[in-house]
RNA sequence: GGCGCAUUGGUGUAGUUGGUUAACACGCUGCCCUCUCAAGGCAGAGAUCACGGGUUCGAGCCCCGUAUGCGCUACCA
């Protein structure tokens, strides 16, 4: 059988950034193999599985380039089917009934309670094969059953022995049996675990290679068992590194918030392959170092042995807006704005510019031409695409803000700007032809004539037509701008009031 | 507590079978370019390769121990 692999995300929430780089590398591995990918909602906790979150992960996978194939399986919908097997494997003997009352857990101290009972039990000597009902006859099991004695139904670890497997990630993982709780596989009230469901459900879907991240890494060992116990082939594992916060603490999205969340890169302006490439390289590394890679060359460079085993810090300050996330992903997204192909910026600055009502259909047909040579332009030195609705309003309006400290320091500081912008726009007016190099002439004929240095016309142009202080070479702006509209912002004024 | 995994400059990563001054990218500093800011070019700071032992002529690479972090240890996923 051909290889196919899965991505398995849980819709509680947003799409993470680590799920959103285990289902990166799924993919790359399935396109890489010609394999296929394919996508699992574990939706078994219908308690917090929420169908936005399944419509936000799905965008998600979309929004990278990440398309998977076949249906894709909604594990809440196998449940029969995982009974069906664990009642199969209660009457097989390979697993059992467990009657012990359910002992209610408080969600918030769940992990610090399991640590507590695992340190009691070692400190008593209590075995994992301690369980009273492992060995009740079955006429037993079954006449309680019948009764109505509420159950749960627990897998039947042997008591001697240890499980193996070769994780193409970590390498070879030994387990002794005597580590392993008989694990349940349904609760009390027939609710399939997660555990159960995993393998059976990776079973029914032929998945030949289990790739996700190292937090299952031990539970690994009880779904080998669990696959033996099923009678079914075990797949190969690779474990990913954790992302981990810049304190090495587990990134979470409780802590963190919208940093971790892979919808807020899409709404604050990243470029999908820009964000694909960054994710690409946390825990792996092309063979060539070369680190801006298209999706085809990710997908050639792309190994599983080559991804490193140390966990990966995301890098970033919460409380400061210039360093809101990893720094390298920033540089990445404005490289990608920079050098991509402009038919394909297009597209993205056109749904920018429309959410932000800057939009206008010309761009499309008769200005089709100077929309282009304005992105060009001012693409240079932005970052995301949000600067595009930003920084470059003025460029697609002509109401857009003045930055004070622009105004401040390249307006009020010389009064007699007040005089020679207006002479300025004269002098543009003037014009027949009227290009960058016009443009030029003419400023700094004006400034030898005024004797002042042309950089103060230059740099007073620039905040009176485009209300900032920075931007590209004020000539190209005249340009871009038109003899029309640089006439009249030179003329207006409007920011000394 | 037990078990597992990890540990190369602030961050992401390279470091082939152990062999001269530990490489690249981001970030940072300075200079050049220049009408500003970027970009670009040049130069630079920053790592006793977590720590302690050991093996060896020689260790970031091998072995042991310690520390720290993370994960698992649930009738969560």
């Amino acid at each position: 059988m051909s290889l196919r692999v899965r991505f398995a995300p849980s819709p509680t929430g947003y799409l993470h950034i680590g799920a959103a780089r285990s289902a990166l590398f799924n993919w790359l591995y399935a396109q890489k193999t010609g394999g296929k990918f394919l996508l699992r909602i574990e939706d078994t906790d219908l308690q917090r599985s929420t169908e936005e979150s399944t419509v936000s992960i799905i965008e998600g996978l979309k929004w990278l380039g990440l398309d998977f194939e076949e249906e894709m399986v909604f594990q809440s919908a196998n449940a029969a089917k995982h009974r069906a097997a664990a009642n199969k494997l209660v009457t097989e003997g390979k697993a059992y009934r467990d009657f012990t009352p359910k002992r209610e857990r408080d969600d918030a101290t769940v992990k610090q309670g399991v640590a507590d009972r695992a340190r009691a039990h070692a400190m008593e000597g209590v075995d994992a094969r301690s369980n009273p009902y492992r060995d009740v006859s079955k006429d037993e099991s079954d006449q309680r059953a019948a009764a109505g004695e509420p159950f749960a139904v627990r897998l039947k670890i042997p008591r001697e022995g240890k499980t193996r497997f070769e994780d193409i990630v970590y390498g070879v993982q030994d387990r002794d049996y005597s580590e392993i709780e008989d694990l349940v596989l349904l609760r009390s009230d027939g609710h399939p675990l997660y555990n159960l469901s995993v393998v059976i459900d990776d079973i029914d879907m032929g998945i030949t290679h289990v790739i996700r991240g190292q937090d299952h890494l031990t539970n690994t060992h009880k779904q080998i068992l669990l696959y033996g116990a099923l009678g079914a082939e075990v797949p190969r594992f690779a474990h990913l590194p954790l992302i981990l916060a810049p304190n090495k603490g587990k990134l979470s999205k409780r802590k963190h918030g919208e940093v971790v969340s892979l919808t807020t890169y899409r709404d604050r302006g990243f470029i999908p392959a820009a964000f694909r490439n960054f994710l690409a390289l946390l825990g792996w590394a092309p063979p060539d170092g070369k680190e801006i890679l298209s999706v085809d060359e990710l997908v050639e460079q792309f190994s599983l042995e080559a991804i490193h085993r140390s966990p990966a810090v995301f890098n970033f300050q919460e409380n400061d807006p210039r360093h809101w996330t990893d720094e390298k992903a920033l540089w990445m997204n404005a490289e990608y704005v920079r050098n991509m192909p402009v038919e394909e910026l297009l597209p993205m600055v056109k749904a920018e510019l429309r959410a932000n009502k800057l939009w206008r259909e010309e761009y499309d047909d008769n200005d089709r031409a100077w929309f282009v040579k304005t992105l060009d332009l001012i693409r240079q030195r932005y970052h995301t695409l949000k600067d595009f609705s930003e920084q470059g309003r003025a460029y697609f309006s002509d109401d857009f803000d003045f930055d004070e400290a622009a105004v401040n320091k390249n307006l009020r500081k010389d009064p007699r700007l007040r005089e020679l912008l207006p002479a300025l726009a004269d002098r543009l007016e003037e014009l027949e032809t009227f290009t960058a190099e016009t443009a030029e002439a003419a400023l700094r004929k004006l400034a030898e004539e005024s004797e002042v240095k042309a950089g103060l016309l230059i740099n007073g142009s620039r905040t009176m037509l485009t209300g900032q202080a920075v931007g590209p070479s004020m000539f190209e702006v005249f340009d871009i701008l038109g003899q029309k509209r640089s006439v009249e912002r030179s003329r207006s004024g409007v920011p000394w009031f």
